[in-house]
DNA sequence: TCTGGGGTCCTAGGACCC
DNA sequence: TCTGGGGTCCTAGGACCC
């Protein structure tokens, strides 16, 4: 590919994105050891950990248990994701004045593709020092900024400016630049693929890239093409060859639920999938979505882990119908009393539009539709705890009550308030 | 070490159809 | 009888990412 012909991407990630923001939260925070995403002894991992922190070993997707053993000092802190989405926000507009192409490939990093601005904002390494210092001015946050000719060198070189950096490598550069890192440190190679690199005798990505590609085709398929091409710093293969800031449909929406302790207890399983259905129907009325396949996802005690999918006649978007699915699901898999560790509800295989609608006579579906969409209405308005939300399978509606917390029906006092 | 939650993509087998 | 080949849909599981 030609220098002029070269696209300039940037890959902007925010450096320690959860404990930055927790810091402009609680300022006593700063310097510390400071570990975001639950307790010490509660089940889960970091979500992110601050540098002081990362010393003692400490590092994201480690169990929050191991962390503690690890740095004992370490200050333990629950996440916020509506903080989290708050200053994505304010990131996201910042990025907005340096191109038009800006994509948040999630809530702390983005890519832009600056192509063609160096008139209005000039070199890629001036712009980016410019971006830099609005973001610190705007959030208070630093960021890395890695600058390549695709998204792959683009991120790769973040990743190595970090922390509070900026790094651009030179079009023409990037099978140079690449060649003496780990292999691992390509994005979509993971532990199972460094593995069998590595049994291959492969160790860097210069190893790589001296294969042939059909070899790594043939012994790979489809990944292993994709992977020659990575090797040279080409966006090649799935996600990666989209465009910069080409907006893509979602494909699934799901719910899920570790319990702090595993449980066999059947009615506080239901209230669970309950709650997850709805949350899952709630996003889908908000997308826009009908979704054609339902899919329960069970974890047991010693973590073996199945799904069972059902694709439906008519897609849907309702908690009831998600909920007897995922219910029927669960009790044609689940040996009565067997602990459970984790209960998962997910959406997918989405159709465009409203299903088929009976026309002539307004369907108990339409009515549960309308009924629906006036609970989210609500719960916008006055917030998710402030209503029990009316619900109910069979009869009318039942009131969400303390020893009911979903409203499960059949369940707990009999609280009959039909509405 | 004792393993979250929300996603995407890929593979692979079986059903079913022509 | 003992048996092709391709295409698509469905389902299950797993690797990977942040």
């Amino acid at each position: 590919m030609s220098t002029a012909s070269s696209r300039t991407i940037f890959h902007v990630d925010m450096d320690a994105f959860f404990v930055s923001v927790e810091e402009l939260f609680d300022p006593s925070l700063k310097g510390k050891p400071v570990v975001v995403g639950g307790q010490r002894d509660e089940r889960g991992v970091v979500s992110a950990a601050s540098y002081a922190a990362r010393k003692f070993g400490v590092h994201s997707a480690m169990p929050l248990r191991t962390a503690a053993k690890l740095c004992p000092q370490a200050i333990f802190v629950n996440g916020h994701p509506e903080r989290y989405r708050e200053y994505s926000g304010k990131v996201h507009e910042v990025l907005g004045h340096f191109s038009p192409l800006v994509e948040m490939a999630s809530v702390d990093e983005a890519y832009l593709d600056m192509t063609g601005t160096e008139r209005l904002h000039g070199r890629p390494l001036n712009s980016a020092h410019r971006l830099h210092g609005a973001m610190k001015a705007a959030t208070q946050l630093n960021c890395s900024i890695g600058i390549g000719t695709s998204r792959l060198v683009a991120k790769v070189s973040s990743a190595k400016a970090k922390p509070n950096g900026v790094l651009w490598v030179l079009p023409g550069e990037e099978a140079k630049f690449l060649a003496p890192l780990a292999v691992g440190d390509i994005p979509g190679v993971g532990k199972v693929m460094e593995q069998k690199l590595h049994a291959m005798g492969i160790q860097k990505v210069g190893d790589l890239a001296r294969l042939e590609d059909h070899d790594l085709e043939h012994r790979f398929g489809k990944w292993g093409l994709a992977l020659a091409g990575k090797s040279r710093g080409e966006d090649a293969g799935g996600w990666f060859d989209n465009a910069v800031g080409e907006s893509v449909d979602a494909k699934s929406i799901s719910h899920e639920h570790t319990f702090n302790e595993d449980t066999g207890d059947a009615e506080r399983l239901q209230s669970t999938l309950m709650r997850l259905s709805e949350m899952v129907g709630r996003r889908l009325r908000e997308g826009g979505y009908f979704a054609r396949t339902l899919q329960l996802k069970l974890r047991h005690k010693d973590f073996t882990t199945i799904t069972r999918a059902h694709s439906l006649e008519q897609p849907t978007q309702m908690d009831h119908q998600i909920f007897d699915e995922a219910r029927r699901l669960f009790f044609s898999n689940w040996k009565p009393g067997a602990p459970v560790r984790l209960l998962g509800v997910q959406a997918s295989n989405f159709e465009s539009g409203s299903p088929q609608l009976d026309l002539l006579e307004p369907s108990r579906d339409q009515r549960w539709q309308k009924a629906l969409a006036a609970a989210d209405h609500l719960r916008d308005k006055f917030g998710e705890s402030a209503i029990g939300l009316a619900r109910g399978m069979k009869g009318g509606f039942r009131e969400r009550t303390h020893e009911n917390p979903v409203g499960l029906p059949g369940k707990g006092p009999e609280k009959k308030k039909d509405s």
